[in-house]
DNA sequence: TTTT
DNA sequence: TTTT
């Protein structure tokens, strides 16, 4: 309803986790990582990022591990009960609605023991 | 380092805390109430906002609870040790660069008990 | 294709100029002030503002002259040949997707003459 | 003075135009191809970027013709008197505040002639 | 904890 | 004038 963007580049942390439901939507989710300056020196920020639909299938499809990717979204809280505790906890989420590939996979993959291939 | 920006527009929960440092720096903390629409409706989200120096000062003298505003920023984590689990914990948070004052006080501000006189 | 995304906050210059189209799209033209600081003081942008649909609507009901707004969008050129000497010009058009109504009307115009009342 | 914020992604047309004042500023221009997507398939818009100060000399030392960049900034027109007509005629211009330089030099150079090597 |  |  209100203004909420989020602009963000990164890395992916691990290959995508995609889900598909009976209603025939298909959910994605990625960690990315952000790097940031402090006055100690760079930090990086992990973010949970929620693609759906065709945005979640090229994601499925291009992304993996590593990659550098920009994306645009919105920034949302997912909120749920503690099951141990019943309190009311919340984690952040930015909803993707646009993804970029950048780059080239091999330019982000500290990790060369996943050799699989690349098919664009 | 990379690309990390945030652009919220939303009304304001309490009277922004603000903390000056011996250093001489000045550190501004609010809660900014942000709409979004759902499936089921309309939710807010709740995002916690973190003003420095000129920006943290402007904050103090105009911002009031129930105000409206827009901020440029970029979003981070603040994290610490849980005093009881010893647990790594963090919590997001908005570094605001740019504060936009919107509307005047009077259409945001339902307590009316402070009835002190604004001079923009 | 690539990220190409532009947030503003200003008034508007004009009421908004609305045009239905056979095919049963809309499309609303406004202009819109930003202000920004430069070191001889302050200058205003001007931009010119392109939406569509259910957008386009939303404008042409609530948008009049001196109303501030946000608007999230992307930036373009559209271009065109010059009917005189043939060679190509462009303009730059902020292409709208998201409105936000921000404040009331009352706030930003100086033009009281223009007397219509609003029906929010 | 207004929230005024654009975040671009595209590649660098040409080597970047630096110049150097007896201030001991630095200014770099430079300009971006961003693809857009039309209803009859692609096209690119192409913007002029101006970097200031530590920005416009990063952008010296590592941006060449070709590269990908993201870029974060705001927009503004130059305005200038048209020397025959003496008309005002103005340009839109990015300015940037934070450069992101995306994949490697190889990627974004067809000029292979420039074989020094990168040191990042 | 804010608003419409 | 850049790229895929």
């Amino acid at each position: 309803m209100s203004i909420n963007v989020v602009t963000l580049i990164g890395r992916v942390g691990t290959d995508p986790d995609i889900k598909y439901f009976e209603s025939g939507s298909v959910k994605c989710k990625l960690t990315l990582a952000v790097n940031r300056r402090t006055r100690d020196g760079e930090h990086t920020d992990w973010f949970n990022l929620e693609l759906w639909g065709k945005t979640a299938e090229v994601a499925g499809n291009y992304v993996r591990k590593g990659r550098q990717i920009a994306i645009k979204g919105s920034l949302k809280f997912d909120t749920w009960s503690d099951r141990q505790t019943g309190a009311t906890r919340s984690s952040p989420v930015i909803q993707v609605d646009q993804l970029d590939l950048l780059g080239s996979k091999r330019d982000g993959d500290g990790d060369m023991s996943d050799s699989s291939p690349e098919h664009f």
